[in-house]
DNA sequence: CAGCATAACTTATGCGCATAAGTTGTCGTG
DNA sequence: CACGACAACTTATGCGCATAAGTTATGCTG
């Protein structure tokens, strides 16, 4: 690779006005040298190294992006393809700004935290990191950082957020589920944290609101390890008959246990009408399609990006922004059926 | 951020010193002074500046992935899940074994190319990226490059691949359809190159040693672009019909089509008997299980990974290596039906 | 025409690190 | 006990770049 050392010598001149050439600085080359130059980078094809740059400036134009993996995922149930459109959001909008995109995916806080100052990155985004040990993270680390759907109280206090009005998205979603006459609705989630819980939230709010008596036992908590996932699909399934409906935290979930569901014998939405949440392809292609609720991933990722890259630029931005949720009303949610159904292993 | 020179001064010794310590050059520093710097560098934290040591070293522990961008899938149809497990298998090779992954998804391998030399990378793992143009890179650059699912010949001669046996995998899987019974047999994709036609490939051989004749038109091409997709699905349906069989290039394309036949009343193997490629988890949840090619995506980018890092040792690699294919037999390819079944849209 | 601003350059310096090349002092050996 | 070997350091240099500070030559002002 040339150097503009090399470039200055070959053309018998300062490194300084080559330098200035390619940064633009057309007030301090005269006109005749900047053709020269520009002639000159373009034939030998000049690129500069980045690593000399970004030591010279103290900056890296690179944005760290670190995944908390939803590592239990990764091992059994799937890849989601949520990751896949959130990444490819991001590195849309951080390509476009001329910068770079370092991919980290961990579920140890410290190890990324180490990364990032180790590359000295210009910026951050986080998604699933910000549990506790994240707010240490923000003591030493002193660049702007955009977190994606966080719900740490502690968190939210020292980044921003991108998130989605998740507890509104269940709540109207349940809405609907009783308007079309259910009563009896379980909710189906692998844990009671952050996104899952404002969702449970809002299917809980909605009960409420109905003046529907919520139980413990409604809560439908599935067990995603592939050790364990048989068994506990079986289990679903076998619950879930004492309901006429299931809102899923996910469409993942929803499919999956559709699939189960229909394993069993069970049809849907006749037998139990199901609904999911992300609107993902998952659900769309599935037949029957799944009645769900819309959430713009890609979009997620760009806004996230979009914000830090304001930060960058030292820009004020808001301190949490929400995203719209939207209500698809597809085949998998209808009138609840009359009787209810047990026994369906004999099917 | 404490740099050695700093902590040098502290502890009153040389950069030298601190640094041989840093490199665990344990024959140069006293047992003594070694432990005081230990000390020092775990009480400050000390991290190095990466910049610096990789414009010192000139190297810079950064495996570029570049992306080609199945473009305009990621506009409409979707994102494919193919990419999130890709990458995910590489990230955690690549980091295991201390590097950083570096992502860039683009269009443009003029672009691509101009990026890994500003970052100096160490290796690159190319995926969809090396067409004709591809070429012109090797030319340039000089460090490892992996390429996955590339078919190109030219990017053959100079890159090592990590491929699959896609031939063979809708070989066995067409012969399977065929030993059901089946003999008008159609072949979905949205292309002929690469990947996709290799699998072509395997579908007309198969054909071939079972005598049955292809015509062009058993090759379905489905136009996935988003503002054609209903039509062109129209499209494949009513072609469809005069199968009793399809072979789908992929996954995705099985659902899409198994949803499109379920939304006109076909029935699924009964009316048609429907195979994919890939085995995605579209597929495996997917009601009736769709019948597939079984590929370990993950795998894939482990492999990749593991070569190109193997490489950059200095390790000689196989050329090619490729993937095996398993058969993946679920419920959509069953014995065809007796009569063709024309007319579907009065259903 | 002295004095000074300015255009158009060059030289010098430092970013943080790794490392080659020096400098001590100590010890063992013939 | 002289000398080399070696341990345990330090000093000096360079990676490629950006940039502050210096140097000319030229033109303009009063």
């Amino acid at each position: 690779m040339i150097t503009i050392k090399e470039i200055a010598a070959q053309l018998n001149m300062s490194t300084t006005t080559v330098s200035n050439v390619i940064h633009g600085k057309d007030g301090e080359v005269s006109e005749a040298k900047r053709a020269i130059v520009r002639e000159f980078l373009e034939k030998v094809d000049y690129v500069p190294n980045i690593n000399a740059r970004n030591l010279a400036q103290n900056e890296s134009k690179i944005i760290g992006v670190a995944l908390k993996a939803r590592a239990d995922k990764y091992e059994n149930l799937i890849m989601d393809p949520f990751v896949a459109e959130l990444i490819g959001g991001i590195e849309e909008t951080i390509r476009n700004a001329g910068y770079f995109m370092m991919l980290y995916i961990s579920r140890d806080t410290e190890k990324i935290m180490r990364y990032v100052s180790t590359w000295n990155v210009d910026g951050l985004i986080l998604f699933g990191m910000i549990g506790d040990d994240g707010i240490r993270v923000s003591a030493r680390y002193k660049k702007p950082i955009v977190c994606i759907d966080t719900y740490s109280i502690e968190g939210l206090k020292h980044f921003t957020n991108v998130g989605l009005d998740d507890e509104k998205g269940t709540y109207e979603m349940v809405k609907y589920i009783i308007s079309c006459g259910h009563n009896r609705i379980a909710f189906m989630s692998d844990n009671t944290n952050g996104v899952d819980y404002a969702r449970f939230c809002g299917y809980r709010k909605a009960l409420e609101e109905a003046g529907i008596e919520y139980k413990e036992e409604d809560f439908l908590k599935i067990r995603p390890r592939s050790e364990e996932i048989e068994e506990s699909l079986e289990e679903m399934c076998l619950r879930s008959m004492d309901y006429t409906a299931v809102m899923c935290v996910s469409d993942l979930y929803a499919v999956t246990l559709m699939s189960a569901l229909s394993d069993r014998g069970i049809r849907i939405p006749e037998g139990i009408s199901i609904a999911g949440f992300d609107d993902n392809m998952l659900g769309s292609l599935y037949r029957p399609a799944l009645t769900t609720v819309h959430q713009d991933v890609k979009q997620k990722g760009v806004v996230a990006a979009q914000t830090l890259l304001k930060q960058l630029k030292g820009e004020k931005t808001e301190h949490q922004i929400t995203l719209p949720t939207r209500l698809v009303i597809r085949d998998t949610v209808t009138t609840p059926r009359k009787t209810s159904f047990y026994g369906y292993k004999n099917h």
